[in-house]
DNA sequence: TCCATCGTTCGCTCCATGACGAACCATTTC
DNA sequence: GAAATGGTTCGTCATGGAGCGAACGATGGA
């Protein structure tokens, strides 16, 4: 009777306070813990439990277990996105400029860097001929692949995965698009690993270190 | 406290059988009287006014009023692109294949042509030069621009609009992106006043005539 | 003017489900 | 082993809200 796909059942699933606020905490996260999930949204872990099983049998997330830890993150990168544009309707009107400044500077989406931090890497990649841009994607140009490789990130496993390679993601704080996929991945953990980033404690956000503010400036010029 | 997007609210007006299955016919009836949304869902009109209420209150539809008559439509082609990322992560595993093919074939995707007809369409005007890919969006080339105009479409109007002029959809049946905004809604209404698609009674979704057959043919090649 | 149609408001019922605490299992640590 | 920690299961409670019918305004047509 009803065509297509089944939106009830989604919506369902999705129509939730606590739900949608894990989402996005796993937006940020990239991974958290049930725990961290139901501090994050201020709920008991008999409740938490509960709806992290039918975000999962929705097939929004996933788990894996890590000793007597279950940790979850969103399923795939087309959730990532679904929650990404709830986010760009969700904001409106007066609210637009009351996402707050640490948010619109530095953050994670997903797993790939956003916020303005994201998006001046990745114009800065455009604007130096690393990366250009296709329909539904960036492409990795000649002089790109070299650069990534100095930069110290190994594209051939990069390629073997299953996701796309360096896909557009729409910023909702920013509107406008920053890299994401596997090199986006990649090149938000390399930033993260080399100590440019870090994770700010008990707050949404990221924090670009002193170092990270030269090394910055070094590779990307000024963002 | 909570930063960002007020996604719980949003989340609450979206999360409800009754309610997506109406963001789901408008999004391929374009605007629809508030009896049909209330036939269309299986519910009574009282139970229909609530929900619509309530949507409008989320601002994700909009109405006005015809005589005695009270028409809804989407709000913005922003909140009918968070539709179709909704639409896109409700299509999974064994169901991709089960869309019903006329609405594979033809459809309305909020105001423009959508499944293989819009795709086919928008590669035919790619391949024909008339369209080319930028970062979010379409561009009209110049011969794209003597195209339309000869197709009888006036785009000094369009561009006065203040929604974006060519817009890049991507399609939860096929997976792959055409065209709309201004323009891909113009078309649309173009061809359809053309009397080459016909809205099928009782029925998702659209057939092309046989006239429209030999007009596609004509001006698009084979689709 | 009267009637038909469309939509809304109101009062009501009833079910789904979100929330919790307590007890319980599983894993790691000491 | 025992203790501590993370997660799950179960029973219960409360509430939100989805649904309907009936009565009511409003509009348009005959």
């Amino acid at each position: 009777m009803d065509a297509g796909p089944d939106l009830a059942a989604l919506a369902g699933a999705v129509g939730d306070a606590t739900r949608i606020r894990m989402l996005e905490l796993l937006m940020e996260g990239r991974s958290l813990v049930a725990k961290e999930l139901a501090f994050g949204t201020g709920v008991s872990p008999a409740t938490a439990t509960a709806h992290l099983k039918r975000l999962e049998q929705a097939r929004l997330i996933r788990s894996t277990r890590q000793g007597r830890n279950k940790v979850f993150r969103l399923a795939t990168p087309t959730v990532a996105r679904m929650v990404e544009a709830l986010m760009t309707v969700a904001v409106r009107g007066p609210r637009v400029s009351a996402t707050p400044e640490p948010l619109r500077a530095a953050r994670y989406c997903y797993d790939h860097l956003a916020g303005r931090l994201g998006m001046g890497i990745t114009d800065a990649l455009l604007r130096g001929g690393h990366l250009s841009l296709r329909r539904r994607a960036f492409a990795l140009t000649p002089s790109g692949e070299e650069w990534f490789e100095a930069f110290g990130i190994k594209l051939a496993p990069l390629r073997d995965q299953r996701r796309q390679f360096a896909h557009r993601c729409l910023d909702w704080s920013e509107r406008r698009d920053h890299l994401a996929g596997a090199l986006g991945a990649a090149l938000a953990s390399r930033v993260f690993s080399l100590g440019w980033v870090e994770r700010q404690p008990d707050s949404r956000g990221l924090v670009v270190t002193p170092s990270g503010q030269r090394g910055l400036k070094r590779h990307f010029g000024s963002l």
